[in-house]
DNA sequence: TTGTAGGATGAATGCGCTGTCAATATAGCA
DNA sequence: TGCTATATTGACAGCGCATTCATCCTACAA
C-alpha cells in the first residue's frame, strides 16, 4: 500500500483494565460474562469504559475467538426497491441476535459477485446468503470449502449449494403471462431489463404461456439495470415493432411503471386499450393511477426465513434442517391496470 | 455467547507457506508486494494459493498491520432511491483505489446512528463518511477521538466535526416554494415526511418563501420515512385541509409521485388545476406523465467529492484540505407538472 | 481445627498476519 | 581476488483480544 496507516493505538482493553485496576482478563469479562465479575470490580470496568470511551476492537475479538457475528449478505442492487424489504427482514432477525449484517452488492454480475464472495469470506462471516441461484464455479467452491451456512434465495434449485429457499422465477412469469391470456388477449408483449438469471426464467414463463396459447411472442429486452425511464423505453419499442399489443407483462415492477407513464403520454388508456402487469409488487404499485396489477413475491418472508433458518443453524451447531429447500411462492395481486380484452384492435 | 463456534481453521498463510516450501514472510510478500520476491518462489506461492483455495484472513492482516483498507459509510435509508447514486458513487471512487466500503443503514434515527457509528468504529475504518450533519453529542466525541477523518454531507454545516460537503436543504427547499410563488400560486402547500433535520430544513425554507409572500403556511407532515404511498396520503390531508391549494412542494420526489397519483385519482389535473414540485430529481421524475419539476441535489458529485477529498487526506498522511466545507448547490429542474397559475379557485 | 468445594481473579498462550531487522546470496567493482 | 552494494529470504515480535488453566480466597461441613 501506498499510503501511511491509520493514527495508531485508540483505547485499547489494556487501557480499561489499567485504568479499572484489574487485569486484561477481568476487563475481558466484565464486559462479555459480567456475572462472572463480582459486582465491585464490575462497576469499576464499567466507569472506565465510560470514561475512556473504550470501543472493543472487533477484529482482534474475532481473532482470538474465531467467532465474528457478522453474516454476509450479496445482493444485486440497493436500487430498485426489490431489497429493501429483504434487507429490513435480515436486520430485524439478526440484529436482536447480536450479528451484525454485511452487506456487498453485486450488481447483476456474476464476476462481481465472486469478487463479493471472495471479500466477503475473508471477513469470516458465519453464515452467507446469497440473491439468486447462479454463482460461477469458482464461487460455489469457495463456499463449499468455507464450511458455513449458505443460503441461496429468490429462486429455487435443483443443486443447492446449501440450503434455498425462494420461489420458481419461471411460474410466477408464466402466472402474469397467463393472467393476461385469461383475460383474452392475445397479443401479450413482454419487456425485461437486466439480463440476469431470473429475469430469464421469467421470460421463459413468458414463452411457455405464449406457447399454450398460440400466440406469438413480443418480447423486448435489454441488458442493464431496470428501472423507471428503461420502462418507458422498452415500452416504446415494443409498441414500435407490435403495434397490436394490448397488453404487457413488465418483468419488474419499475419497468411497469415506466410502461404506465409512456402509455399515458401515447394517449393509449390503461387499463381500456393496454393491460399492464408488473412484477414484485413494490411499494408504489398498490397507489400508482391507475393502480397496477403485480406479481407478489415474499420478499420479506423469504428472508426473515432465510435468518432464522440460519440462527437455527448456528445455534444448533451446525445441523441443517431436514429440509434444505423452501418454495415460498408467489400471489398475483390483480388491480386496476389490467382488464378483459376489449375487442379492439 | 450462547452458540458454537464456527468451524475453525481455514487455509491459512502458513499453509500455503508450508505447501509452496517458504517462510510465510515470504508468502505475506508474495502476495502483497510480489515485486520484492523472486520470480520462481513468487510462482511457487500463487500456485499453493490457488491450490489451496487460500483467502487472506482480513481480520489478522488488518490487526497487524493497523490498516483496514475500509471506509465506513453511514446512510439514513436503503430504500428510496436517494443514496443509490450517492453509493455508486463511493464504489466507483474507493473501489479502484483498493479500499471496501461499509454501508450501515440509520434509518433515520439518531439513536440508531449512534449505535452504528460505535459499530463501525469497532472495524477500524480508515475515515468515515455521514450523511447529515446532526450527530449526537456522543457520536460527535467517538468521532473526535477516532482521530480518522470523518466527511459530512448531504447539509451544510457551520461546526463541521472533520470536513462537509453539502448544500442548503434549506435555501433548496426555499427555492422549490419560490418557484411555485413565482408561477403566481398563492395557496402553496407541502407535504413532508420523515422529521430528520433536512426535512425540517426544507421545511424551513418552505416557511421562509411563505412568509415572504404573505401567504398562509399549508403544511402536512408526518413522522415516518417518505415513500410514494405516504405521499397519496398526504396529499389528500393537504385537500382535505386546505381546498384552495393549486401548488405543492413535496419533500421528496416519491412523495410527489404519491401526489401526483392522488391527484389524478381525484380528477385534478397536474398541471393545470394543481403543480407539483418534487425533491431530490431522483430517476423516475424525468419520465413521470407528466414529467416532475423537482430541486436536483448533486449526490453523485457530493459522494464522488467526498471519497476523493478523503482518498487525498489518506493519501497526504492525513493533511486536511485549505477548505474543510464545500457548497455543492442545487439546481431547479423544470418540468411538465409545474405551471403559472391559472386563475381558477 | 482441618479439609474441601466453589467462586473470583489473573498469567500465559495463541488467533493469522505484517513490520522490522538480521542473515544470506549474488552481483558488481577495483 | 577481495570487498561492498544490492537483492532475497527468514526469524521474531506483537497487533488486541479470548480462552484455558492455575491460583487465591471465602464459606461451610466434618
Amino acid at each position: 500500500m501506498d499510503y501511511p496507516k491509520v493514527k495508531p493505538s485508540r483505547v485499547t482493553l489494556e487501557d480499561v483494565a489499567t485504568y479499572a485496576k484489574v487485569s486484561a482478563v477481568t476487563a475481558s469479562r466484565a464486559l462479555r460474562q459480567p456475572e462472572l465479575v463480582s459486582d465491585v470490580l464490575r462497576a469499576r470496568v464499567d466507569q472506565a469504559v465510560k470514561k475512556l470511551a473504550y470501543i472493543p476492537n472487533q477484529m482482534a475479538s474475532a481473532l482470538a475467538s474465531s467467532r465474528t457475528g457478522r453474516i454476509g449478505v450479496i445482493v444485486p442492487s440497493l436500487n430498485n426497491g426489490v431489497f429493501g424489504d429483504y434487507l429490513r427482514a435480515l436486520h430485524e432477525v439478526f440484529t436482536p441476535a447480536g450479528i451484525e449484517v454485511l452487506v456487498l452488492n453485486s450488481d447483476y454480475l456474476p464476476g462481481r459477485e465472486e469478487k463479493a464472495i471472495f471479500t466477503m469470506l475473508g471477513q469470516f462471516p458465519e453464515a452467507i446468503i446469497l440473491a439468486g441461484i447462479r454463482q460461477t464455479r469458482k464461487s460455489r467452491s469457495l463456499l463449499q470449502q468455507a464450511g458455513i451456512p449458505v443460503v441461496q434465495t429468490m429462486e429455487l434449485t435443483d443443486q443447492p449449494i446449501d440450503i434455498n429457499i425462494g420461489l420458481s422465477q419461471r411460474d410466477a412469469g408464466y402466472a402474469a403471462a397467463r393472467h393476461l391470456f385469461d383475460l383474452g388477449h392475445r397479443h401479450v408483449g413482454h419487456i425485461a431489463a437486466g439480463h440476469d438469471a431470473r429475469s430469464r426464467r421469467r421470460i421463459g414463463g413468458y414463452l411457455q404461456a405464449v406457447g399454450e396459447f398460440g400466440a406469438i411472442p413480443m418480447l423486448v429486452s435489454v441488458d442493464q439495470p431496470s428501472n423507471v425511464p428503461v420502462g418507458c423505453q422498452l415500452f416504446n419499442e415494443l409498441m414500435q415493432r407490435w403495434p397490436k399489443a394490448t397488453a404487457v407483462f413488465c418483468g419488474n415492477d419499475n419497468l411497469a411503471l415506466g410502461a404506465l407513464f409512456e402509455s399515458q403520454r401515447k394517449g393509449i388508456a390503461v387499463p381500456d386499450d393496454m393491460s399492464i402487469i408488473g412484477f414484485n409488487d413494490l411499494e408504489f404499485s398498490a397507489c400508482a393511477y391507475p393502480s397496477l396489477t403485480s406479481i407478489a413475491t415474499p420478499r420479506y418472508e423469504m428472508a426473515r426465513c432465510a435468518a432464522e433458518t440460519i440462527l437455527g443453524i448456528i445455534r444448533g451447531g451446525g445441523k441443517r434442517p431436514k429440509n434444505r429447500q423452501i418454495d415460498m411462492g408467489f400471489r398475483l395481486v390483480e388491480r386496476e391496470s389490467t382488464k378483459c380484452y376489449s375487442g379492439k384492435k
